[in-house]
DNA sequence: AGCACGCCGACT
DNA sequence: GTCGGCGTGCTC
């Protein structure tokens, strides 16, 4: 007798294990994916971890129902990542599996009720409730649940249905339907009897009186001609002709409809054109890059804003393409434009395959098996392609390596992707490239300390000088008088004289919305979330109310909820308040905003690049959005408001942080022609890190954190481990943490830190709990303080009272 | 994630 | 009294 232990697309502790049927034995194996049923009814899609003859002896098992594909999904190498990754980062393999699987992969099944029409239409016999669903179900003949609880307008729906099938009015089955579908599209074709010209001849007098048909059928002639195949939806959108008279020539059965599967994925269209040279500087980085690769796995390439790191990328994937494995090219999600996949795409060709967070369920799972089966050679995606099946990697590129968006918040699995790469580089003996202008201090401190290479490129394509520097003194400036709104002078000047000489100019605010709150002038009262300990960001062209924390927006408040005067003003200033401003200011200009709230729809982020490549655009104001993957010839100048709020988060990364955004916004600045000027506006002009910025200089700034991260044991010095405790009763989470830190400190000491409320103590009504751990670089005390907290996890929520607290480790948080 | 079961307040 | 809410436990 065989067993399977089955990855379940559920947060469980561990695997279950079922029985394989004899008609499986031979074809199940590792990377399966599998129908299983679980509890009383439900079934769900899993994938295989293990196939074994161990019969589990606590309980008995229940059969596997069917095997979905032929073929294992997953090879070993993704079943070994995965399982490190619930190990390493503290979630149930269950996560990792709902992470890498597209949703169309990943099917449970849904309990569809059936009328019995054995049962008539006598509904004396039954209770209000069981009336209304049975009435309903009449009508429909089929439900699902959610269908029940609309019509009973309640959640508890069990009881009801329950009855319903003792009194035979209904019946039920759990529906398990494949998810995906291929995408069909007709294909018009000339019925082969009108081959030749005589065979045609006859047409002419045939449609003499239907002139719109004869005309769609000369059109579908030349379209054939030119192209070869015609597809129905684009002939009738290029001869305008509609689809009556279309079909009235497939019922004279002149033409005829195919109808054929196709891919919503295309490959292999697009031309290669690999005409290009590298500079002598970089021809150096590449041979650099190939030897380091001959001794480490690890390579970080630190070249400097408009270094050209791009170019070498796509040498490098060249040479690794010649192995005949895959390439993964990770880069920020918001980085992933239209610029960077024609880049591409015009190397490459189509053996390049895209994926993101925007791609359509559908899509996914054609990426998916393309993967699979090495037909997309190089994938060019977000942190989430990680996941994907690959056969064999060769090189994995990670691109603003230093981007804190590769880490994952939530849900579970909370990966980084840089972390993740190399250890499933690992497992296909790959290389890993990671690229910077402003590495993070990890990765330049593991490249010092020579676990990875290091390459440097430190000048410009081109030649072009970085960008100067100026620091503006906002005290200095208020205290003249010569602020208007939030523009010092210096700022007005300089956007003025780039509008007159035809440039673009860049503003960079780190928040959204018109202001970050509402202050009553009489009392100080701040209007907060009703759910979260936020106060609420003001969005005028709402005029409402957000919480950037639930989503929850109100209506604008006029009155002061503790003194009740009428003198609430919106104070500090979001990038919708300089948008207005700057229109106010430089009323001729065009201006547009790039920030969540104005990219919100599908395309509008690629659109606005667009509009700015096309000098549609005069200024873009926006948050880190602005930062990431554009390169713009006619922006030189940008301009950052507040510096000061860049420098002010209570976090041990901000200096880091603030470094890499303002070296990164300026490196938007003069790419091309001519030396392009970055302004920042700062009331504490001291700040060290506004000097290295000014003076571009990474390895001073590395020096000085490196510093105090050694002195208070941070990473790079150490791996921590953040614990947030959550409860909907402030006195149960506080109890619960002190409980727990009181279990660890014997074994951790000095290691631990806090519990203590969060900046934001309370969201979604989930008051907040949270400790830090750092632990040595040391990976067995790692992993035994994690087989350790695990344990102390689980008997703290056996506790009774501590039931329904919520626990969340984030392992190397960002 | 469902779904079943059991305990408790608010209504006929 | 019972209906319906929600907290709690279990699924191989």
């Amino acid at each position: 007798m065989k067993y399977a232990d089955v990855i379940l697309p559920l947060a469980l502790p561990r695997n279950y294990t079922y029985a394989v049927p004899p008609e499986m034995e031979a074809s199940i194996q590792p990377g399966s994916r599998v129908a299983v049923p679980l509890g009383r009814q439900k079934k769900y899609t899993g994938i295989v971890k293990a196939v074994h003859e161990q019969a589990p002896a606590a309980y008995k098992t229940k059969p596997i129902m069917d095997m979905m594909d032929k073929e294992p999904v997953v090879y070993p190498a993704q079943l070994a990542f995965w399982e490190w990754m619930a190990q390493y980062y503290m979630c149930n393999e269950g996560d990792v599996l709902n992470a890498a699987l597209p949703a169309h992969l990943k099917l449970s099944s849904e309990t569809v009720l059936l009328y019995n029409d054995a049962f008539g239409d006598d509904f004396t016999m039954l209770d209000e409730h069981e009336y209304l669903v049975a009435e309903a179900l009449h009508i429909r003949k089929e439900l699902r649940i959610g269908e029940v609880q609309m019509v009973l307008d309640r959640s508890d729906v069990y009881s009801v249905i329950k009855k319903l099938i003792e009194k035979k009015v209904c019946l039920v089955y759990e529906e398990l339907k494949e998810a995906y579908k291929e995408k069909t599209e007709n294909f018009i074709l000339l019925n082969p009897a009108y081959d030749s010209d005589a065979s045609f001849a006859p047409l002419f007098d045939e449609l003499a009186r239907a002139p719109k048909q004869l005309e769609l059928l000369l059109a579908y002639l030349h379209f054939i001609k030119t192209q070869g195949e015609v597809v129905q939806s684009e002939l009738l959108k290029k001869s305008g002709a509609s689809s009556a008279q279309l079909k009235a020539l497939v019922d004279k059965n002149i033409l005829q409809i195919d109808k054929r599967i196709v891919g919503r994925v295309r490959m292999g269209k697009v031309e290669v054109q690999l005409n290009f040279d590298l500079s002598p500087v970089q021809e150096k980085a590449l041979a650099a890059i190939r030897a380091c690769f001959t001794e480490k796995q690890v390579t970080l390439l630190h070249g400097v804003t408009s270094s050209g790191k791009t170019e070498i990328y796509v040498k490098l994937i060249e040479e690794y393409l010649a192995t005949g494995k895959q390439v993964l090219y990770l880069l920020p999600e918001i980085a992933l434009t239209a610029q960077i996949i024609r880049r591409l795409q015009k190397h490459f060709g189509g053996q390049i395959g895209i994926y993101h967070s925007r791609f359509s369920n559908n899509e996914r799972v054609e990426i998916w098996n393309k993967v699979k089966s090495g037909e997309i050679r190089i994938l060019l995606g977000a942190r989430s392609s990680l996941l994907l099946p690959f056969r064999d990697l060769a090189l994995i590129i990670l691109d603003e390596e230093h981007d804190a968006s590769f880490k994952q918040q939530d849900p579970a699995p909370r990966y980084h992707a840089r972390d993740a790469a190399i250890y499933y580089a690992g497992l296909f003996k790959a290389k890993v490239l990671l690229g910077s202008a402003t590495p993070s201090l990890e990765s330049y401190y593991n490249a010092l300390q020579g676990k990875y290479a290091l390459v440097e490129l430190q000048e410009r394509y081109g030649g072009i000088a970085m960008p100067a520097i100026e620091i503006v003194d906002l005290k200095k400036e208020t205290a003249l008088k010569e602020m208007v709104h939030n523009f010092s002078s210096v700022l007005r000047q300089n956007i003025h004289q780039s509008l007159q000489s035809g440039k673009q100019v860049i503003l960079f605010q780190n928040r959204r919305g018109y202001a970050p709150f509402l202050l009553c002038t009489t009392c100080g009262w701040i209007p907060n979330c009703k759910q979260c300990d936020v106060s609420l960001t003001y969005h005028k062209h709402q005029d409402k109310l957000h919480c950037h924390y639930c989503g929850t927006r109100y209506p604008y408040i006029y009155t002061c909820a503790a003194c009740g005067s009428q003198t609430l003003v919106p104070k500090n200033f979001g990038t919708e308040k300089i948008e207005e401003d700057l229109q106010e200011l430089f009323p001729e200009a065009r201006i547009a905003r790039m920030d969540m709230d104005a990219i919100r729809s599908k395309d509008s982020h690629n659109k606005m690049i667009q509009l700015l490549e096309d000098g549609e655009i005069d200024i873009l104001v926006g948050t880190q959005m602005v930062v990431k993957g554009l390169d713009f010839q006619r922006v030189n100048l940008v301009g950052i408001l507040s510096a000061d709020s860049l420098l002010s988060y209570p976090d041990f990364r901000v200096n880091e942080r603030a470094f890499q955004l303002m070296e990164q916004v300026s490196g938007r600045s003069g790419r091309r022609d001519g030396q392009g000027k970055v302004i920042i506006q700062a009331s504490n002009t001291r700040h060290p890190v506004l000097e290295f910025v000014t003076q571009h200089n990474y390895k001073a700034m590395y020096a000085a954190e490196i510093a105090e991260r050694e002195q208070f044991a941070y990473p790079p010095f150490s791996r921590i481990i953040k614990i947030t405790i959550r409860h909907k009763k402030q006195p149960t989470v506080n109890e619960a943490a002190l409980v727990l830190s009181n279990w660890l400190r014997p074994h951790l000491g000095a290691q631990l830190v806090g519990p203590a409320a969060p900046l934001v103590s309370k969201v979604r009504d989930f008051y907040l709990q949270e400790m830090l751990i750092k632990l040595p670089r040391d990976s067995r005390r790692i992993a035994q303080v994690k087989t350790m907290l695990r344990e102390f996890f689980s008997q703290l929520t056996i506790e009774k009272q501590f039931r329904s607290v919520v626990i969340t480790p984030d392992v190397d948080g960002v």
